[in-house]
DNA sequence: TACAAAATGATTGTGTACCAACTATAGGAG
DNA sequence: CTCCTATAGTTGGTACACAATCATTTTGTA
């Protein structure tokens, strides 16, 4: 009786932590963890976007995202620069670094995710991931 | 190309978040997050344990845990009590306010647990379980 | 029994995450 | 043009989460 171990909940929690961890030390040896990978592939799609925009791609609040961007700036995979149009904003820019490294980064990072699916039919992993779409619109 | 919004890792982490929040505004009446909230029920099952056991129980690592009983003692729904067989380790309780406040807690709980399972047919939980169990189990 | 090895829990350091509050700037109403 | 509100980003506070490290105790073994 009240076993939260069958909860969604706990064992989104449980697979999200182990996820990361495995994330964590493959990415390791390129200095970013997978927040930072997360921003590093956003940026990619296209950077010079203001700290907000870059929130909406990778579903994470803005103050959050200061401290990912300053250890990013620090590590010189980006650069924060004045948005010209408005002095209330910076716009955040890949190094010359980053974009070399870019690719290799990127690739290595979709093999990760492609031995996660390994194990699954095609059929499991549309039902998973419908449903976990779904959970992501839960309401406040 | 390269979208890690399409990644699992990426996917679970933001469900994650979103359902963390749900659980922590709703358990926020009785003082609990989330976390604290799975050690109230892992106790509710069995008291008088030590941290590492408590941490098998809610797979989390025993640092993470002192901080959490630590707060849960503040809050007056714990207590630690020396091992009389083992010096070293410390037994964690529930406390008779907890003991008094479980069954509503518990009850709730699973109340939420059962809503966000809702939307979906047994079929599709079945599969969503069986990869998450599966994803749980990602090794180091 | 003496002592090394293993177990346990606490501490420290780094990195998320979010909310609320704050500062600075921008934009709109009159 | 000026006040009033909205927005952008940072800061401070709270709470995880884990690795690495340390201190202490227990246990295994010679």
């Amino acid at each position: 009786m009240y076993d939260a171990r069958k909860h969604i909940c706990f064992n989104v929690g449980r697979v999200m932590r182990r996820v990361y961890d495995h994330y964590e030390k493959r990415l390791s040896p390129f200095s970013l963890t997978p927040p930072q990978y997360f921003v590093f592939n956003a940026l990619w799609m296209g950077d010079g976007i203001s700290i907000g925009k870059l929130g909406e791609r990778v579903s994470l609040d803005t103050s959050t995202l200061t401290g990912i961007v300053d250890r990013m700036e620090r590590n010189g995979y980006v650069e924060r620069k004045p948005n010209p149009d408005d002095r209330r904003s910076v716009l955040v820019f890949l190094t010359a670094t980053a974009r070399e490294l870019g690719p290799r980064v990127l690739q290595f990072a979709d093999e990760l995710d492609a031995t996660l699916r390994h194990p699954f039919s095609k059929g499991e992993m549309d039902t998973f991931e419908r449903v976990l779409r779904s959970l992501a619109e839960t309401p406040d």
